[in-house]
DNA sequence: TTAAACGGTCACTTTACATCA
DNA sequence: GATGATGTAAAGTGACCGTTT
C-alpha cells in the first residue's frame, strides 16, 4: 500500500460535456437482490432480508431492475445506485478498521454486501475524500485561530517595544534598572534568547531573529535580552 | 540501469437523486 | 402537488506514483 494513501491526516476530469458519456462495463451493474445474496454467506440472514427489502424498495422507486437496462435508463441515462443504510454501516465499520483495502478485503466486502468490487472501491475512495475534506476544514479553523493569536501577540510585543524605547529616551537610568521581562530566557550555551511560553519568539529565533520593528515584522528580542543588567 | 506496463490512489468533475422552500 | 434551488453521494476521468518485468 502506498504511504500517502495510508496517511489519512489526509483530480481533474477533462471529459467534454459535449462528448457523450460512456457507460462502461463498470456501470452495467448490480444483479437483482435475490441473485446477489446467493454469494453473501458472511451476512446474517436478518441483515440480508433487510437489505433485500431496501433494495426492493429502491427498485420500486426506480420502476425497474437494472439488469434489464444494464444500469441505465430507457433513455440511456445512467441509473445511480444508492447504498442502503445497512450497506453503508458495514462499509463504515470496515473503513474504521482500515481506510484502504487490499484486493482480498475488497472482494470479500463486495461479496458480503452484494456489490461489485468496483463499487466498494469507489465508496472507499469517496469516503477517504470526505474524511480529508473534514480534516482540512478542522485544520483551517485551527490555523485561523493560530493566526489571530499570533497577530494579537505581535501587536502586543510591538507596543511593548515602543513603550520601552520611549522609557529609554525619557529616563535611561530607570530603564537600565528595570528587571528583564520574566518571559524571556537566555540559553547559557548559545546565548540565544527564547520565550518559553511564546511561540512567535521561538519562531523568530529559528529564523535568526533578524526581524525589526521597522519592517513591521516580529521583533527580534535579542537587543532587549542582552541589555546589560545592573546589580 | 532504464523504460514501459500495470495497478492503486488522488483530485477534480459530472450526474442522479433527495430534500426543502 | 408541481417546481426550481441546493446538497449529497456515486461514479467517471486523467494524472501521479510505486512496483514489476
Amino acid at each position: 500500500m502506498m504511504e500517502r494513501a495510508e496517511d489519512l491526516r489526509l483530480s481533474l476530469s477533462l471529459s467534454s460535456p459535449l462528448a457523450p458519456r460512456t457507460h462502461h462495463v463498470a456501470m452495467l451493474f448490480h444483479a437483482p437482490p435475490e441473485k446477489r445474496f446467493l454469494e453473501m454467506p458472511l451476512l446474517p440472514a436478518a441483515k440480508r432480508s433487510e437489505i433485500v427489502a431496501a433494495d426492493e424498495e429502491r427498485a420500486g422507486l426506480r420502476g425497474g431492475s437494472d439488469e434489464e437496462d444494464g444500469g441505465c435508463g430507457i433513455d440511456g441515462s445512467r441509473k445511480k445506485l444508492r447504498l442502503s443504510k445497512d450497506q453503508s454501516a458495514v462499509l463504515e465499520d470496515s473503513f474504521r478498521e482500515h481506510p484502504t483495502l487490499n484486493p482480498r478485503q475488497k472482494a470479500a466486502l463486495a461479496q458480503q454486501l452484494g456489490l461489485r468490487p468496483r463499487q466498494v472501491e469507489v465508496w472507499f475512495q469517496n469516503r477517504r475524500a470526505r474524511t480529508k475534506l473534514k480534516q482540512t476544514e478542522v485544520d483551517c479553523e485551527f490555523l485561523k485561530r493560530c493566526c489571530e493569536t499570533l497577530t494579537e501577540e505581535n501587536r502586543r510585543l510591538q507596543k511593548e517595544v515602543q513603550e520601552l524605547r520611549a522609557l529609554k529616551l525619557v529616563s535611561p537610568h530607570l530603564y537600565m534598572n528595570m528587571s528583564p521581562p520574566t518571559t524571556l530566557t537566555m540559553c547559557p550555551s548559545c546565548e540565544r534568547v527564547s520565550n518559553t511560553n511564546n511561540s512567535s519568539s521561538a519562531a523568530a529565533d529559528r529564523r535568526g531573529g533578524s526581524d525589526t520593528a521597522a519592517d513591521g515584522g516580529i521583533l527580534c528580542h535579542r537587543p532587549i535580552a542582552v541589555r546589560p543588567q545592573q546589580s
